[in-house]
DNA sequence: TTGACGCGCAACCATTTGGTTTCATATACT
DNA sequence: AGTATATGAAACCAAATGGTTGCGCGTCAA
């Protein structure tokens, strides 16, 4: 795994309010770029935009069928997300916090409950620092 | 409620690294600016917009002492980011899905797993078509 | 084969973002 | 009082973002 440039993460993707939109509209069914297009307010090339940075995190995928690109969503990375999320969530649970989690532990696999709890960002972090 | 502009909201506040190893940092303990800014390779003020950033999104709080302002993390705007990757879990979750919703459903409070799952986006989502 | 359709690409634009440096002000220390 | 510390505010900057329009090209249908 040295490729992937991957120059959006997901967080960066879901921070765009019309990104989130498009990936509600994509979870319904999977669409053409212009039938998506033609439920927002903006030009097809931005939506087509907005398209690519979802792709490059990783949230959806395209498929080319005849002269049209379907565009279909894909849950995964979302994952991440939501481990960033466990971190955070022992701040406001702490009732059935361990039931949860270990009813859970068959979905996210590092995620064993077991030592301190690691850091949450120690994800992909490039920093950026630019 | 009326007041509140909240011109940052929490998808973007959590959309930049800077800003979520500064949330993580300050979850451990509460901080004062400088002090905090020690942590990262940039100056004290750009560290400083950061924490409006996340101030304006409600993630931290700020606590005048004397000359020094003390900054301490606020979990609870991270429930929304909850409740809307709540939406796409299942679509990779299926098996111990009902029973988690149902520990966990203390927490949530909208959450009963009851209706068909409304739209994940509609928390206030100003979809600021600039 | 001639259009019409679907889509990406390029160029361009205004605004936002993430930084920096400098300055001002309030509080603490001696 | 005079100095050092802590922080915010302002001005400025380069790069990224979110949009637009126009163009070219492959594909489907007459």
């Amino acid at each position: 795994m040295s490729a992937s440039p991957a120059k959006h993460d997901v967080f960066q993707a879901i921070a765009d309010p019309t990104r989130r939109k498009l990936l509600e509209l994509l979870s319904e069914q999977e669409m053409a770029v212009t039938t998506i297009s033609s439920h927002f307010p903006i030009s097809r090339t931005a939506v087509s935009k907005h398209l690519r940075i979802l792709s490059e995190a990783g949230l959806v995928k395209e498929q080319k069928i005849g002269r049209e690109t379907r565009y279909r969503m894909q849950p995964e990375p979302l994952r991440e997300l939501q481990s960033w999320l466990a971190y955070y969530e022992r701040f406001w649970e702490n009732k059935l916090h361990a039931l949860k989690r270990l009813v859970e532990g068959e979905a996210s696999s590092n995620d064993q409950l077991s030592g301190p709890r690691l850091a949450p960002d120690n994800h992909r972090s490039t920093t950026k620092q630019s």
